[in-house]
Parts: structure tokens; C-alpha cells; sequence
DNA sequence: AAATTCTGCTCAATATATTAATCACGGCGA
DNA sequence: TCGCCGTGATTAATATATTGAGCAGAATTT
């Protein structure tokens, strides 16, 4: 809910203002209906990238312009529901309970060469076994509950405070096998995952 | 068919195997399932950009980078069916026969300061009354077929080597009476509609 | 080899976007 | 005031995207 809704809406809305069209004469142009641009421009929708190119068309405006104003310039501090999730999806453990996992980014592949993540895994969680990425490192430090990790053929399992640090190739996995939720805040570098 | 198409199948799948996920394991980072990867990545289906930003998000790419690339660089020379179309939709006239239009676009309003279109009116084709845009000029000549223009209170039936030339400020329709499609190249200066 | 576990793709069921038509509102002219 | 045409928003019907499960083939392990 943090950043999978960004603004597109107002975005069009005002465009195709500054274009002095009505939402039918843009429809005409683009080849869709007024009706599918108003549900946009409200947000009530969100348009397949074929239709909204139809109608960046007819605005005479490009994919990359038209999201480089909505793109959000480099920041440096971040309220935590700002902060992006990766890994929204949940997984299904073995027994029919669904287990969270939930990974806030930090930081952006392509601009920084550090990347954190604020990582919350619910009772269960389990991330499986895990490629190994290219060259890079990372470490971490558990801030609330337990969380058992496997690196290679060692296993461990850390509680508030403990640490670990390890190469990125090697295989791991993070379980939590406790009843209560677990948080860590890691760090890896470059953030090529 | 010309334009809306542009490739973001393979542009993604080429992003995913640079990162070394498999189709599943970015679905899972996204928060979405791995069929609809594979039939994006196989230009199947046209996602909503909602989804593609969950997904690109699982691949820590903007929307602005992926487009970047789909983008293409500034050209020179483009083969005729490249031209991208600006009002690809029916008109339905007042009979039940549906008239045609169809504007190609040579140049574009943020890169370049001049623009032009090749116009062809089915018979019926008409464009209706359209809007003053801002301070710009606009001319043509019709290479094929007759129409019927009218500007401010000014009517005039072209043919085949006849030309206009006027404020574009000024209200202004085009209309195919005839029975055989027309066809013009116009110019306008700044393209800003 | 057989079993296991990947990979990507396909299919029916479901959710969602898109259409086409209509609505209510406001401005404008008779 | 009445009707007419413009605007944007809304609705039911339809088309499309998305899910969830299952498929076959390739690579690994036993």
C-alpha cells in the first residue's frame, strides 16, 4: 500500500489539461473511450500499458517523460510506510497457516552501490533456499524475536542483538521456527542481489 | 499496429535474467504469480502498470529505467508503417457507415520544434470543430482526393496539389464529402496541438 | 536410470479493465 | 425559462488480465 499506487491519475489529469483537451477529444486521439479516461484520472483503475501508451500518443508524450515526473527525485530520509516492499507475496507454509514475509528496501540498485532492508518475518516464514547472487556481502543484526539461519552448512539461531555476516554466493535461508514475529535489519552491498 | 506494441516482453525477461531470478522466484518478490511473467515476457498480455511496477519493484528497477531502454533514440529516417498514429479511432458519422481517420506523426512536441502529419480521410472522415490551441501555425498541401476545410468563417474544397495555410488559434475543421479517401501532408509550428 | 527439483508454459476460473450508453450538472442562446 | 450541447462521472455488458493449478522438458541427485 506504500508504493504500488503512485499518482497516475492527477499525472494524466493535468497533461491532458495543459493540452486544452476534454477527456472525449483525448479519448478520440488516443483510439480508447472518455469513459476509461476518466476512471484513470480518478485512480479508479489502473490502465495496461498498451492503453496508457494509446493515450500518451495522443498526448504526444513519451512512457519515460510521462513517469519521470511522477518518478520521485534522489532523497535522503524516508518515513517507514514510504519505504519499498519487495517480497509483498505470501508464502504458504506446509500447514494450511499462510506466513508473511516482509522485506522494506532501502536504498535502489541502480543509485546506490549499499542497499539496506528492514526484513519482519511473521511466525513460519521462510524464505527457501536462495540463489547465489553475484560478488557481494551482506550482514545483518536481529533487532526482536528469533529467526534460525542456514549459510551454507552452518545453522544458527540468532535472537535481539546477535549478528551475522557472510558471501552472498553461498546459499541461505532465513526460517522463523518460533511463534512470535521476527525483525532484522540487514545490509549488502553492491545491491545486486 | 504500428506503435502500440513496443516490446516489453523480452525487455523484461532480459532484465529478470541479468538479475539471475527465474520466473517464480521474481513473481515472489513482486507479489505476483509466475504465469503472468511468462505471459508478459511472451507479449501475450499487456499488464496493468500497477503490475509492472510490483514487478519492477521486485527487480529494484524504476519505471523510468525500464522505459528508458524501450525508448527509442533520437532518429532521423523512419520507414512508413514506424510512423506512430495519433487518432486511430473510428469516427462514426451520422449515417451508419463508420468514416475513417487516420494522423501519422513525424517528430515529436518535446523533442522537436517542428512537426508534421500524413492525414488520410476515409470518405465521411470528418474532424469536427476543433479547439484554438496555443500560438502555432499550421499548413498543408493535399496530395490525393478532395476536402472541404473550413477556417473561422473561410471554406474552401481542395484538390490534389492545393494548399492552406493559417493560425492554428483559429477554429478549424476538415471533412471528406466526396467518395474517394483524401489524402495531406500538413506541417505545424510549435507542434503543440 | 529413477526420482527429485528445477525451468517456463498453458488452461479454466476469477478478478479486473474497457466499452458503450446513460446520467446529472453547468453554460449558453433563443 | 426552456431546450441544446458541452463537460466529467457512472452503470451494466463485455473483453481482457490475473490467478492457481497442472503440464512437459531439462538439469541434478540418488
Amino acid at each position: 500500500m506504500s508504493d504500488t499506487d503512485f499518482d497516475i491519475g492527477t499525472r494524466l489529469r493535468l497533461l491532458r489539461q495543459d493540452r486544452r483537451l476534454s477527456q472525449r477529444q483525448l479519448a478520440a486521439r488516443a483510439g480508447v473511450t472518455n469513459g476509461l479516461i476518466s476512471m484513470i484520472e480518478q485512480n479508479k483503475i489502473s490502465p495496461s500499458v498498451a492503453n496508457l501508451k494509446k493515450i500518451l500518443d495522443g498526448l504526444t508524450t513519451s512512457m519515460v517523460d510521462f513517469f519521470m515526473e511522477t518518478e520521485e527525485e534522489p532523497r535522503t530520509f524516508w518515513a517507514h510506510d514510504e519505504l519499498p516492499e519487495i517480497r509483498s507475496a505470501t508464502v504458504h507454509g506446509p500447514e494450511a497457516t499462510a506466513a508473511k514475509l516482509s522485506l522494506l528496501r532501502i536504498g535502489r540498485a541502480d543509485r546506490n552501490s549499499l542497499m539496506m532492508l528492514h526484513e519482519t518475518y511473521d511466525p513460519g516464514a521462510d524464505t527457501g533456499e536462495t540463489l547465489y547472487s553475484h560478488e557481494a556481502e551482506e550482514a545483518g543484526i536481529v533487532i526482536e524475536g528469533r529467526i534460525e539461519i542456514t549459510v551454507g552448512d552452518e545453522v544458527s539461531e540468532l535472537g535481539p542483538g546477535d549478528a551475522y555476516i557472510f558471501d552472498s554466493r553461498r546459499p541461505h535461508r532465513f526460517r522463523n521456527t518460533g511463534d512470535t514475529r521476527c525483525v532484522i535489519v540487514s545490509a549488502c552491498t553492491p545491491p545486486t542481489f
